[in-house]
DNA sequence: GCTACCATGTAACAGGTTACATGATTAG
DNA sequence: CTAATCATGTAACCTGTTACATGGTAGC
């Protein structure tokens, strides 16, 4: 259930539509959660439904937006979630199961595969660290900013590692003896 | 459909049985991609019907044991998916949901996750670190061994980057003020 | 011959993905 | 007034999860 108390999650950051939260999803919390539309407006009439959220109609605006707001339960709610341990999920990721077949196989078929993630961790590597520059200059931030920075760093240190193993892994295919 | 794609390079390691390759799962590429048992035969049942695997009962063994075996197609199709690129799987892990939530919600309720969390990929390490230790020894490796150790030292740092979240996130919830 | 265990499987469900549909507002 | 776009939604599907069922073999 972790999409619902995602949205409860952007939505205590501020109260908006579906519309809005899905474009708030693209570029931040989606960055660790991704979801679709489809996928946050059924779960928002979900949380309407439990009682979690309200949600009223904005009059002159354009379509027939609806803005979503945290209700007290909802509040609660999140609140428990935070403080239940949950197990850490696997990675699961195609990458390493096509590195291990590619062991098995002995081709060299994966080069494109690699070439192309190693593109995208660059790409989503420098995304990250404008959002970083942009947003995190302050020498002494409060506990929010602090918690909110890790996050980032967090997902810095992904794309790091992905670009490591990549670039590796080409190593190996090109038949080179470097570690 | 990358299940599929797991069974073809298990069993293109070693033919098996299903409940075998269940236990080959938990140890080796169930690290990456877990499967429980019911949707390994699930799955084992689908190869066998579009013609990647075939299976023959094994006489004189417990339960009515199946062994399953790659096919020259499911081999073919092992080679075409492993050539071709695929997108990046975001990360979606319900910890960095939580840390964004803590930030918003400013009660500390998280620790006990993350405690919980610590624990769980030092054990992981830990056992990561066995294997390396056991199977990868030798100075000079072939191929082969060079891109499973490298998928292994992936884990690895997986579970250092959690490691060091968890730990940074407890010294912001404790009101550290180091970096 | 019980009991426990093992290999295989079924059924129901939850969540995520993709394709498409509808009404309403805006731009030209 | 027509085309493009926006906000909301429906439907079908696939994968993964959980709980349970069945038949067979092995140990005592």
């Amino acid at each position: 259930m972790s999409l619902a108390h995602a949205l409860l999650t952007a939505l205590s950051e501020r109260s908006c539509s579906g519309s809005e939260l899905a474009k708030r999803f693209d570029r931040s919390i989606g960055f660790f959660w991704p979801a679709t539309h489809q996928q946050i407006y059924r779960e928002l009439s979900r949380l309407e439904t439990t009682g979690w959220v309200s949600s009223r109609a904005v009059e002159a605006a354009p379509g027939r937006r609806r803005v979503y707001e945290v209700l007290p339960a909802g509040r609660e709610e999140l609140s428990r979630w935070v403080s239940t341990p949950h197990e850490p999920k696997a990675i699961r990721d195609e990458l390493l199961v096509k590195l291990r077949a590619e062991a098995v196989l002995d081709g060299g078929g994966l080069r494109d595969a690699l070439r192309l993630r190693l593109e995208r961790h660059r790409d989503k590597l420098e995304a990250y660290r404008a959002i970083e520059l942009r947003s995190f200059d302050d020498a002494e931030p409060p506990r929010k900013q602090r918690l909110q920075h890790l996050i980032l760093k967090a997902g810095i240190d992904v794309e790091l590692l992905w670009i490591d193993l990549c670039e590796n892994a080409l190593a190996i295919l090109d038949g080179g003896t470097e570690d």
